[in-house]
DNA sequence: ATGGTGGTAACACCA
């Protein structure tokens, strides 16, 4: 089973590369972020017509998150618990069922939390103190729970090209490190890094100033593993070269398969 | 020193 995440960075202008991409990759479950759109006008007839169904999340402008799947999930929740005035769209889990059991997936889009001097970094904390919460009661549950998405952290030097110039931005802060850092302690699974470990692996490129032809980017899109998930963790990928097509999103699709 | 989106036709917001 191929689970893949991507930061699609606007669902209708990257339409066509979405469905290009779902053609070529042919993923069983596709965890999208920044759809920057509401469920009303989420293009699902072109996704459809390639034989996926479609649960989103949306919101209007910004955020907005979904998930596409070749076979309907029998559960689906949106949003993270843990703070009722929160009104952005980052969070939608869903649950499978397969041949050896159930499967929980979720789509999540981390707070960007920048500029570190406003409420939007303390935000991008408490919301990663909701997961980690989130996820203690889940895990409980001992079932294969992936957590894909856009966490918005670069968790060591070696994740960006240039780690000395993020030491000021809320991605490479020392509090969203060792956040992200706990979740794993959990009992999760980083599913590209236990397969290559390798400074230069990243999964998003500015587009700014040439980054993408410099290689100048950073790993932020991750998918984390339950115990259960981890023990049947094939092969993982990045497929770096959608960012070379026309009219690319920023990040690439992170993939995974589970036997 | 680019790109998507929104609410309008140049600009603000978010990444």
């Amino acid at each position: 089973m191929k689970i893949v995440t991507w930061n699609i960075n606007g669902v209708k202008a990257r339409i066509e590369v979405l469905t290009a991409w779902l053609q070529e990759s042919n993923p069983d479950i596709v965890c999208l972020q920044e759809i920057k759109s509401v469920d009303e006008q989420f293009p699902r007839a072109e996704i459809e017509a390639l034989g996926y169904h479609v649960e989103t999340h949306g919101q209007k402008g910004f955020n907005g998150v979904a998930i596409l799947s070749k076979k309907s999930p029998d559960e689906v929740i949106r949003g993270l618990p843990g703070e009722d005035s929160d009104e952005q769209s980052r969070f939608i889990e869903a649950v499978f069922s397969t041949e050896t059991g159930a499967i929980r997936v979720v789509s999540l889009y981390l707070p960007n939390g920048n500029p570190i001097d406003t409420e939007k970094f303390p935000y991008k904390l408490r919301w990663m103190e909701r997961m980690e919460r989130w996820a203690e009661d889940r895990l409980a549950l001992e079932e294969p729970l992936i957590l894909a998405g856009d966490y918005n952290v670069i968790a060591q030097p070696k994740d960006a090209k240039h780690p000395e110039a993020w030491l000021n931005d809320a991605l490479f802060q020392p509090e969203s490190r060792q956040a992200l850092r706990r979740l794993e302690n959990l009992g999760f699974t980083d599913a590209t890094r236990s397969v290559t470990d390798e400074a230069g692996t990243y999964t998003f490129w500015d587009y700014q100033a040439g980054a993408w032809q410099k290689n100048n980017g950073i790993r932020i899109d991750y998918l984390m593993l339950s115990p259960e998930a981890a023990n049947r963790l094939a092969s993982a990928s990045i497929e770096k070269h959608v960012r070379a097509w026309e009219k690319p999103s920023d990040h690439v699709p992170v993939a995974i398969a589970l036997t």
